[in-house]
DNA sequence: AGCACGCCGACT
DNA sequence: GTCGGCGTGCTC
C-alpha cells in the first residue's frame, strides 16, 4: 500500500451502531486532514438526520464515493491508536462468526479505557447572549454557567442546581436554541505519571552544603531536610516519599529544583501490580511423560507454524509444569504468550506463580480491574514491554507482540464461553489467532470438552496424555454412597452416616476433610403448608432462597438470579397462613448442621455468599491450607485452588444435582465436577477416601467419574451426542427473545418463527436446519423480563451464519416493539 | 438504536 | 386553529 496518499473519501465502521445497521459508512475527508487518516483510525463523524456525533473506525479509504450526500469527518481522534490490519480482521471474523457488531468487537479487541465513549454535553449557541431578555431567573443562572466554560455536562449541571433545576432550564434552553446538546470523544484513560527527585549535585557537595561549608547555603530546615532525605537514600525518590516522609510542600521542591540542586523528572507508572514480590525462576524438573509431552509442544514452537494441542492429564499429574515449561521456552524464542484461567482459578496464589517467574515481563487482565489497570496492561503488551498476558476470557484479546503460544487451562469450562454479546468461545478466538500468528494453540483439562477431544481423536488437535499421578500420588479410595438407603432408615440429615462417621474419624486424627455442595444459601425455598405456595421472586419466575445473616433476625430470602433480596415473611404471602416451611438444603445450612454434630470441629465456609468481600477468598484458603480448620465446606471454589497434603477425604452431599437438568452438558459438567473434587482428596502420602452421596448410584456418569475413567465417559456420550444429534455432530443456534411486556414477548417469538421460517423456505431453502421452539425459556422470567427461545439445530457455515444475520436484521428492523432479539451459536447452557 | 418527520385527537 | 401523541422510515 502505497503511503502519503491524500484520499477524499473515508468509509467506516461507527462503534456504537446496533448489529441491523453495521454498515461502512462513507464520508468527505476535509482539505485540512487528508493524509492525517488512514485505514484503522478513529475518527468522529455526524450521523443520522439529527446528526449527532459518532465514533467510527476507518475500513477503507478511496478518491471517490458511490453515495453522492456524504458528509464530512468532523475530527479525528489522534490520541487514540489506530486498528493494526490484524486487530481489524480479527473484528471482521467476529462480526461474522458471532453475529456481533463491528462496534462491540472494536471494544473488545481495544479496551474502552483506550477507546473512550462519545459524551454528551450543552453548549451555549453562536451568538445566544444577545438573546437572554425574557428568560426567569433561574434559566439566566442556567446559561451563564454553560456559557462559561466550553461546555457542561447534564450531571455537572444537576450538580449545581438540583436535577429538576437543571432538567426544567435545560428545555427551556434548548427550545429558544440558547444552548445546543453535542458530543465529544472522551472518557480515554491517560497514562499515569510520577513525579520523581534525584540529587543534582554529589553527595560530597550535598554534605558540605548541610554542614553550612559549601559555596551555596540552605537557610529553610525544610530544605535541608529534603536534601537529608536524598543523600541517605540514594536513589531517585517520588515527590510522594519526599512529602510524606520530610513533611514539605511542592514549593520547597520546586526552590530547589530552581536553584540546580535537585532534578525532578516524570516516570511511568503501571497501576496493575506485576512484578511486585520475590522472583523465582527454579527450573521445573519433569517426569518422562511430561518430557514427552513438553517436547512435542517445544518443536512446534521452535518451528514455528499452527498447530493445536490438547494436553489431557489425569488430576495431580503435573499438567501446570507442563505449560509453564512451554510458556518459558516460547518467550526463550523471543516470542510472546497468553496463559487464560477460568475467573475461579484467577486466585492471588495463581497469580503470584506467574508474577514471581516472569516478573515485569507479565501484564494481568480480568474483569476485576479497573479502567486505567486495564489500560496499563493493554499498552505494556502492545509496546513488547510485557510478553506474557495472563487472564481471564477477555485476555484472549491481549495485544501481545511476536505471538507464539496460547494456553487455555481448564480447557472445558464455561466461563471461555461469553454469554453476552459478542457471545465467543474463548477456544474459537484462540485457534483464529494462532491461525494467523502461526502459533501453538495448547488447550488443558483433566475432562476436556467434548467437542475437544473429539477435535484430538480426529487429528485436529495433538492429543497429549498424562496418565501417572505427579510425586506418587494416589487415587481416593471412593465410595459411591446411596442415600435412598437413608431416608428409608427415616434418616433425614443431608449428612449420611458413613461420611458422618469418616469426618469424625478423620478429623480425631488432625487431617482434613473437604465437603461439596452445589448450592448456596440456607434452604432452596420457602413453601406454605397451608396453601402449597412457593415463594417466588417478584421479578422471575424461580423460587426464592432463605439465607441467614447477622442482623437479620429472621434470615432473609434471595434470588440467586437477579438478586433481589426480602426480609423472611412470618406469613404466608398469598393466604397468610404461619405455616411456612423451609425445604431443601444449602451450603449455610450445611455448615449449621455439622456444627451440632461435630461441635468442637472448626469450619470454613466458602461460597459465593461468604467470599463476597475482596480477598477472603484467598485467605480462606491459606488458613484451610495452615490447618486453622478441619472441614473446607463450599460450591465449586472448593474443587480448584492449591493442593491440601493433609486433605484425606472429600464428600459430595448431593452428586446427582446437576444431572437431571434438561441440557446436554449436563453428564459433561457433573462428571467433570466429581472427578475433579475427588482428585482433591489424591494429593495426600495417606491414603485417601471420597464419599459420593446420591439418589442415583447407578448412575454411569457418577459411576465414571469415580473410577476417574474420562475415555469411558467419554465413549458412552459421545454414542448418545451422536444418536440424539447433539454437538459436535450438529450445531445449536439458541435464538433469545426478551421483553419486559410478556404479550410481546409471546408474539415477538411467533414472529420471529414467521420470519425463520419464511428465510428457510426461499433465500436460504439450501440450509439444512431442524427448528425447535419458539418456548418459554426454563427460567420463563428474570428481573422482570419474560424469556422465549428458539432453538436451532443446523451446521454452521458461511450460509447458515448469513441466515441468521438477516435474521437479526429484519427482525429488529421489522420491530418496534420493546423485544430484543439475541442469537447465541452453541451455547453454555440450554 | 435514535431521531425527525408526519398525520390524527384534545385543547387555547 | 395548534400542541403533542406515537407510528414510520432512514441513517454515508
Amino acid at each position: 500500500m502505497e503511503e502519503n496518499i491524500s484520499y477524499e473519501y473515508a468509509s467506516m465502521y461507527l462503534l456504537d451502531n446496533p448489529f441491523c445497521i453495521d454498515n461502512v459508512y462513507t464520508y468527505f475527508i476535509p482539505l485540512s486532514m487528508r493524509g492525517e487518516i488512514r485505514r484503522g483510525s478513529f475518527v468522529t463523524v455526524p450521523f443520522g438526520r439529527g446528526n449527532r456525533k459518532q465514533m467510527g473506525v476507518v475500513w477503507s479509504l478511496g478518491h471517490t464515493s458511490e453515495y453522492k450526500d456524504v458528509k464530512t469527518v468532523a475530527e479525528i481522534c489522534s490520541d487514540r491508536p489506530a486498528l493494526d490490519e490484524g486487530e481489524m480482521a480479527l473484528c471482521e471474523y467476529m462480526k461474522e462468526n458471532f453475529l456481533c457488531s463491528i462496534g462491540e468487537a472494536v471494544r473488545c479487541v481495544v479496551p474502552t479505557a483506550a477507546i473512550g465513549r462519545m459524551t454528551e454535553f450543552y453548549k451555549a449557541a453562536n451568538d445566544s447572549g444577545l438573546r437572554l431578555d425574557g428568560l426567569a431567573p433561574a434559566d439566566i443562572l442556567v446559561y451563564d454557567y454553560i456559557a462559561a466554560a466550553d461546555g457542561r455536562t447534564l450531571d455537572a449541571v444537576k450538580a449545581k442546581f438540583g436535577a429538576s433545576v437543571a432538567v426544567e432550564s435545560i428545555k427551556v434552553l434548548q427550545s429558544k436554541n440558547l444552548v445546543v446538546k453535542d458530543r465529544v470523544a472522551a472518557g480515554k484513560s491517560r497514562e499515569l505519571y510520577e513525579i520523581y527527585y534525584t540529587l543534582a549535585i554529589d553527595n560530597a557537595e550535598a554534605e558540605a552544603m548541610l554542614s553550612g561549608e559549601g559555596k551555596t547555603k540552605l537557610r529553610s530546615e525544610k530544605h535541608k531536610a529534603i536534601i537529608r532525605y536524598l543523600i541517605d537514600s540514594g536513589e531517585e525518590t517520588s515527590a510522594d516519599e519526599i512529602r510524606r516522609e520530610c513533611e514539605v510542600e511542592n514549593t520547597q521542591l520546586k526552590a530547589l529544583v530552581e536553584k540546580g540542586l535537585i532534578n525532578r523528572y516524570e516516570k511511568r507508572v503501571f497501576r496493575d501490580g506485576a512484578g511486585d514480590g520475590e522472583h523465582d525462576s527454579g527450573e521445573i524438573i519433569l517426569n518422562d511423560e511430561q518430557n514427552k509431552a513438553y517436547l512435542q509442544i517445544k518443536d512446534k514452537l521452535d518451528a514455528g507454524g499452527a498447530s493445536a494441542f490438547l494436553l489431557h492429564g489425569v488430576t495431580g499429574s503435573g499438567k501446570t509444569s507442563v505449560i509453564i515449561k512451554a510458556i518459558d521456552r516460547a518467550l526463550e524464542c523471543g516470542k510472546g504468550a497468553i496463559m487464560l484461567l477460568p475467573e475461579i482459578a484467577l486466585t492471588p496464589q495463581t497469580l503470584k506463580i506467574f508474577n514471581s517467574r516472569y516478573g515485569d515481563k507479565v501484564a494481568l487482565i480480568h474483569s476485576g480491574l479497573s479502567a486505567g489497570e486495564r489500560f496499563d496492561s493493554y499498552t505494556r503488551l502492545r509496546s513488547g514491554e510485557a510478553r506474557l498476558a495472563v487472564g481471564t476470557r477477555s485476555a484472549v484479546f491481549a495485544p501481545v507482540k511476536e505471538l507464539g503460544l496460547i494456553v487455555i487451562d481448564e480447557e472445558h469450562e464455561t466461563t471461555y464461553k461469553s454469554d453476552s454479546s459478542p457471545r465467543y468461545h474463548t477456544r474459537d478466538i484462540a485457534r483464529y489467532r494462532c491461525a494467523k500468528s502461526e502459533a501453538v494453540m495448547l488447550l488443558s483439562s483433566a475432562t476436556p470438552s467434548i467437542e475437544s477431544y473429539t477435535k484430538a481423536k480426529e487429528g485436529k488437535y495433538t492429543l497429549l496424555e498424562l496418565k501417572e499421578r505427579y510425586g506418587g500420588a494416589t487415587l481416593p479410595e471412593v465410595d459411591i454412597y446411596d442415600m435412598r438407603k437413608e431416608a428409608l432408615a427415616g434418616n433425614i440429615s443431608p449428612i449420611g452416616a458413613r461420611l458422618l462417621n469418616e469426618l469424625k474419624e478423620v478429623t480425631d486424627r488432625g487431617e482434613q476433610a473437604i465437603l461439596f455442595l452445589n448450592r448456596r444459601g440456607y434452604n432452596t425455598s420457602v413453601s406454605c403448608r397451608s396453601c402449597g405456595e412457593i415463594i417466588t421472586c417478584p421479578k422471575c419466575s424461580i423460587s426464592m432462597n432463605y439465607h441467614t445473616k447477622r442482623g437479620y433476625e429472621n434470615g432473609f430470602l434471595f434470588c440467586h438470579w437477579c438478586g433481589y433480596k426480602k426480609i423472611m415473611p412470618k406469613t404466608c404471602p398469598s393466604c397468610s397462613s404461619e405455616h411456612l416451611v423451609k425445604l431443601g438444603y444449602g451450603t449455610q445450612r450445611i455448615e449449621e448442621k455439622i456444627s451440632t454434630l461435630l461441635p468442637d470441629k472448626k469450619i470454613i465456609r466458602m461460597d459465593a455468599d461468604s467470599t463476597a468481600a475482596k480477598n477472603s477468598f484467598d485467605s480462606m484458603l491459606s488458613d484451610f491450607k495452615d490447618g486453622k480448620a478441619d472441614i473446607l465446606l463450599g460450591t465449586q471454589m472448593v474443587t480448584k485452588g492449591h493442593d491440601f497434603p493433609k486433605v484425606t477425604l472429600v464428600g459430595v452431599l448431593q452428586a446427582d444435582m446437576s444431572l437431571y437438568m434438561d441440557d446436554y452438558h449436563a453428564a459433561e459438567r457433573t462428571f467433570s465436577m466429581l472427578t475433579q473434587v475427588i482428585g482433591r482428596a489424591g494429593r495426600s502420602k495417606n491414603k485417601g477416601v471420597a464419599i459420593i452421596q446420591t439418589t442415583n448410584p447407578d448412575n454411569d456418569t457418577i459411576r465414571l467419574a469415580c473410577k476417574q475413567d474420562y475415555e469411558a465417559f467419554y465413549n458412552a456420550e459421545i454414542r448418545l451426542r451422536k444418536a440424539l444429534v447433539f454437538p459436535p455432530y450438529c450445531d445449536i443456534a439458541l435464538l433469545n427473545l426478551t421483553s419486559a411486556d410478556e404479550k410481546q414477548a409471546l408474539q415477538g417469538a411467533k414472529r420471529l418463527r414467521e420470519s425463520l421460517d419464511r428465510l428457510a423456505a426461499k433465500e436460504f431453502s439450501d440450509v439444512q436446519m431442524i427448528v425447535f421452539g419458539p418456548f418459554e425459556s426454563p427460567v420463563y422470567k428474570v428481573d422482570g423480563k419474560y424469556r422465549m427461545r428458539i432453538v436451532v439445530k443446523c451446521r454452521l457455515n458461511k450460509r447458515s451464519r448469513a441466515l441468521f444475520a438477516d435474521l437479526l436484521t429484519d427482525f429488529s428492523k421489522g420491530s418496534r416493539d420493546q423485544v430484543t432479539l439475541s442469537v447465541d451459536f452453541n451455547p453454555s447452557g440450554l
